[in-house]
DNA sequence: CTGTTAGCGCATTCAG
DNA sequence: CTGAATGCGCTAACAG
């Protein structure tokens, strides 16, 4: 049987409410007696019960999630395995609440911010728009104590806890590698269709991607990019204009969401077989179109893992804990049609 | 504050004592009184504190990994995720076990398996070797009501409860598909190296592998598969002697273990760079021949993810209870030197 | 500064 | 068949 905190005030000579101020930390024991107990919790290589601790304590951590609205899919799994994760919070000792913001839009996520304020929750999961209002409302959450998360998409020089997501800058220089390699000597331009600019990781994917058909496929033309505001309907539109505007149009590079739109105009044109696709995020359409073959690459990030990564790091920051950064990386996923998960998305 | 055990207790007239009986299945309740307290429990919405139950049972799990031994980087870093399982097994009331065997060796896994039945645990996770004398010491495990998982490689057929491991087919098809569209039009032979046709993860690979060449790149020639023992030295030598025979090859699937000897082999004949290289299991080694270039692609299963799972598993089958399927999924990863995860193997 | 005591939510004797 | 009482390992008033 392992020690527990009995044992070690008996071998420390002490009460257990002098063994529990040592071991939480708390003031009031004197250096003497502190010691004879820390001494006692190393010779009997004690390991407090964490769960047993959370029993006792009865302590919850109220969280805030802030979610892009719209009926971009991802944005959609990503609210739904926060759904999840209230259905568990029983177990986890949460208690969160989802607030739902018009997309692309720093007034509204700030204001979304100031109302997670007023809750005062122990801490804040955002999906940030690169904007210096929302920096100065993550500030001041921050100032009255509360963590704060960067979900998907992250706020750099911000002063947010960490950042819950993806490498964009690697997942734009994979895409460029992959397409970059299906295409090898096959001729034609590469043109890539992005959400918008205002958000940190369409930007940083596209960095990655430029960087690498630059570095090592510098023969291929690339043209401006296409921002569809992750929108189905105009995405659609621009992809169609694209592929009239260029009949030798050889791979796309999808870094954003609307790939529901970018499928439509390929398959209307009847360009899905020989255009080279590659795509953000697994969703029911994405999945489809990988099947069917007109997109060739998704590359996703599990919108399930930066939820319970997010909440994780969301309490240990509440309690001042520190963070095993290796242990909360995100992962950028590579699917093609043969190691597709056959569970959700 | 969410019910207990006393709300529902008061709710239906009854003690403590009874609601435990209902909620735990027990016999020794009249049928009118399980009635009440189960009507209580749905009117309340009661659901059990898993935490608090698991601290008053005082249960814990004693489990048995059996992992080959030997060289192996994957097999080793299968170690140290178990025993990482080993420092958590406080928290997760687990006592595990680690039973080494010599690898591809059908009888001293039998053997181990034996040893295993001796101590009683409440579950076996075994790297499978897929023979007969393997399958009926997996029969007499479940016989005796210890649950048996299997790891990385399956027994399709025996008795055992749960795979914790990846669809080795779709890993083959996956491989095949990459290759086939990384070549292209260049010419050359496909080869393909394999540890062992003893274990069923090689033979399902191989099988995947083959179909899609076969189906979708049927031009493309393909040598006899080459055993390599996942023996480091051997497959040097085989290698060595399969590049001198075959000056054009041009692509080489590597479905098992002894990577090292590969690129040694691939390097020494100044064929680094020319020979697509898809591999196995991402290591210190095969990790650094993706960085320089050597190998293209590593397919990967997460041994830290196996582990856990298999452990999850374990437990629930012990209680008897269901395992969510779709969770316990193992992903095949795929890896570019562009998505490189940067923390450990 | 230190000790006593009473729970947290649940499981388990042992009586009745 | 049912209930009262006790304890799992830890925390938190409240006394001293």
């Amino acid at each position: 049987m392992r020690p527990t905190v009995h044992d070690i005030a008996a071998e420390a000579g002490v009460s257990l409410a002098t063994v529990d101020r040592v071991l939480n930390k708390r003031p009031g024991v004197r250096a003497v007696t502190r010691d004879k107990v820390e001494r006692a919790i190393e010779t009997l290589g004690y390991v407090r019960d964490v769960t047993a601790a959370n029993l006792a304590k009865g302590r919850t951590y109220p969280l805030v999630f802030i979610v892009p609205a719209g009926d971009n899919s991802f944005m959609r799994g990503l609210e739904v395995e926060v759904r999840a994760a209230i259905a568990r919070s029983a177990a986890e000792r949460t208690e969160i609440t989802i607030l739902s913001v018009p997309a692309f839009n720093p007034q509204a996520l700030a204001e979304a911010l100031e109302e997670a304020h007023r809750r005062q929750p122990a801490g804040v999961a955002v999906v940030a728009i690169d904007a210096p209002e929302v920096t100065a409302a993550v500030k001041r959450l921050r100032d009255d104590g509360i963590a704060v998360v960067t979900l998907v998409s992250d706020l750099p020089g911000s002063a947010r806890d960490h950042f819950a997501g993806i490498d964009n800058i690697a997942a734009g220089r994979t895409a460029g590698n992959l397409i970059g390699r299906f295409l090898g000597s096959r001729e034609g331009p590469v043109a890539v269709l992005a959400g918008s600019m205002l958000v940190r990781d369409h930007r940083d994917r596209l960095e990655g991607f430029h960087a690498v058909m630059r570095d090592h496929f510098g023969a291929r033309a690339l043209l401006p990019v296409i921002e569809g505001q992750d929108d189905a309907v105009l995405a659609q539109k621009l992809v169609a204009a694209l592929l009239a505007a260029q009949p030798d149009l050889a791979g796309i590079y999808s870094l954003g969401a609307g790939n529901r739109g970018l499928v439509a105009a390929l398959e209307t044109a009847g360009k899905a077989e020989t255009i080279c696709v590659v795509a953000h995020e697994l969703t029911p359409y994405s999945r489809a179109a990988l099947v069917s073959g007109t997109i060739d690459v998704i590359l996703n990030q599990d919108a399930g893992h930066e939820v319970r990564s997010a909440i994780r790091v969301l309490k240990a920051k509440a309690d001042g804990l520190p963070v095993i950064a290796a242990q909360e990386r995100i992962r950028i996923d590579i699917f093609l049609k043969d190691n597709l998960p056959n569970g959700q998305a």
